[in-house]
DNA sequence: GTATAAGCGAGACGGTACGTCATGTCTTGAG
DNA sequence: CTCAAGACATGACGTACCGTCTCGCTTATAC
């Protein structure tokens, strides 16, 4: 197939891997210290102890950075479900995406509260993270589920509950909120 | 003591009142247009045709000045529905909220998003608006339902719903999105 | 007529005189001790107490500041020589402009060099100081000179050996080198 | 001896002798373009088509390089002369110096001027470059002349009074300046 | 042959300074 | 005391080069 030509070797010195690693530890970081506005890139070079021209070589611009900084933890900390039953999936994904607010929390609040003020990241959080963690969420509903057209919405419930007490912080993400959220949907999705 | 005579006739020039209003025109044109991040104080101060100087006299900072900017949008304006159903008076309140966002959601966006940086803005928020627009529909739905612990998530995840996509701007907040929410809510409230 | 209210009010805050003092002060301290190129535009602010954005105001760039704060070395400071014969005369006029040299030279130096780079300032500082140095000297030459064709070539190589030692650094310019020059230039002139 | 070891077969690949070539001609042209402060070294290796490491091992920094490029043709253009009498021989000598001038100018004016604005410039130009020139002037003045004390100051005078009008352009650099200048160091060396 | 060693184009790397922009404070003269 | 104007210190922006460091490749001599 030779489809994989992409990685066909290119000239010159290849790029350090441990920079993206460096980079994503200290962006997340800040991120979650000082709030999103206050992180500057010079600040993640220093923290990262990296030329500033490397950070602009891989990622355009601050927006990108922090968004595949947070992206990688939020999909590799959830783990796949697998209690058999509609209910059980939705509560245990949902207690796991809880659970791993707990640290990535407050980055993910600023990366929220970023998208509804600018419209580019908005587009660039939706597409590279909110929309991926959505269709997370459907595959497992969809192992249970055939009536598709009711998935969408309750997905956004589901989802929209948890940035909503993320966001205002009227209410805990616990491992109780996450169990009427499941049986909720539940309910809403039984034929 | 009266030391508090407020009104007390201050010595020097008396504000001009129609500086706020050309602040805020300003602000709220610049806005929608640009996005907050794209505001500045140097450009609403040109627009509005005001020296910096008086921006800084009557609110702290951007974020300050772009809340009482938009508070005005965080007002009721919903009508109480009476379809004599739940599934109908859901429908209708959310149908009709969704409306008054055509002009407000730029508005009501930006201050969600303040919330989500700001906590003291985020009480406030929370208090004056968002937990008492909660409680009308708390209100409403309590009029059909009894099993009163099943309520509170499920009006987080039909308000989250809408925040949710009015802040990532992935899907329209239309009479589809309002039935398709009601019907979801109305099942999963059902004995 | 009054047109040229140069001076009119102007609105705003009037710029700091204090500032130019400053910056010059430290301009040619930092010239001084490490060079132009070594001569950043940060580091005279930081000196100068001052912020970048208020050089970038006053001069368009680092020569133009520098050039600034050295043209006050380009000022007439040599006495009119009187021993009464030629090569006596010049020998003062020359050893007078080198000992001036002792603490203009390195401003000078720039200037110079400045001139060599930017063709509109070389204009300005040979009008405005190169050639008023070489028509003193013409004048003290022509006290005893009547053949006029070959004063102006040794006006050249009088200044021109200054120069060419001040740029290159290759000898002292002391009163042996005045002496050896006069001497040259006599003979020279000689009939 | 065997002391100049210098040509003693050296493992590895030899350097390529066409990469000074291209570099020298890639430099010139930009320094005549640009300017010195704008010629960098990645733009000559790009314009050489030549790694930047390519010229780090062979060049320490730009200055260097640059002169290097200009030092070739300066001495390669200029023959010796031999009218038989010094002022001819002198006259010939700057004459084909001026005439160079044509074409190398205004590179050699960037230089001169950098080595008035970089003190480690300013030794390099000089001992490679500038006082290989008054030597070759010097050995051409000392074929007729035995009062070697004269010389030195005669030779300054001359080169100076050819960098004068280079930098400042208030005279032309032409076959009668030539003339002028030889028929007064002709004098000027006269026992 | 087959090491070994250096040169080569390319380009990533940690840095420094650039010149611009916005912040929030300050200082004018006018009202 | 407020207002418009604008200078001020500060500090991040994104870019351009610096001089160094890998890469994979080429081109020599040495074994």
């Amino acid at each position: 197939m030779a489809k994989e030509e992409t990685s066909a070797k290119k000239p010159g010195r290849p790029r350090d891997p441990a920079v993206e690693a460096a980079v994503f530890a200290a962006a997340r970081s800040l991120l979650g210290e000082v709030g999103y506005d206050a992180v500057s890139m010079e600040a993640v070079a220093a923290a990262a102890g990296v030329g500033k021209q490397t950070l602009y070589r891989r990622w355009p611009n601050k927006a990108a950075l922090l968004v595949g900084a947070c992206l990688v933890d939020a999909t590799e900390r959830v783990a796949d479900p697998a209690t058999g039953n509609l209910e059980g999936d939705i509560e245990q994904f949902l207690g796991g995406t809880f659970a791993a607010l707990e640290t990535t929390g407050p980055g993910l609040r600023f990366l929220m509260s970023q998208a509804g003020l600018d419209p580019s990241f908005r587009e660039r959080f939706d597409a590279d993270f909110a929309s991926r963690r959505r269709d997370a969420l459907r595959e497992i509903i969809c192992r249970h589920v055939k009536a598709r057209r009711q998935v969408g919405p309750v997905i956004d419930m589901l989802y929209g509950a948890m940035w909503y007490r993320l966001l205002l912080g009227h209410g805990p993400l616990d491992a109780r909120f996450a169990r009427d959220l499941a049986a909720a949907a539940a309910r809403a999705l039984a034929a």
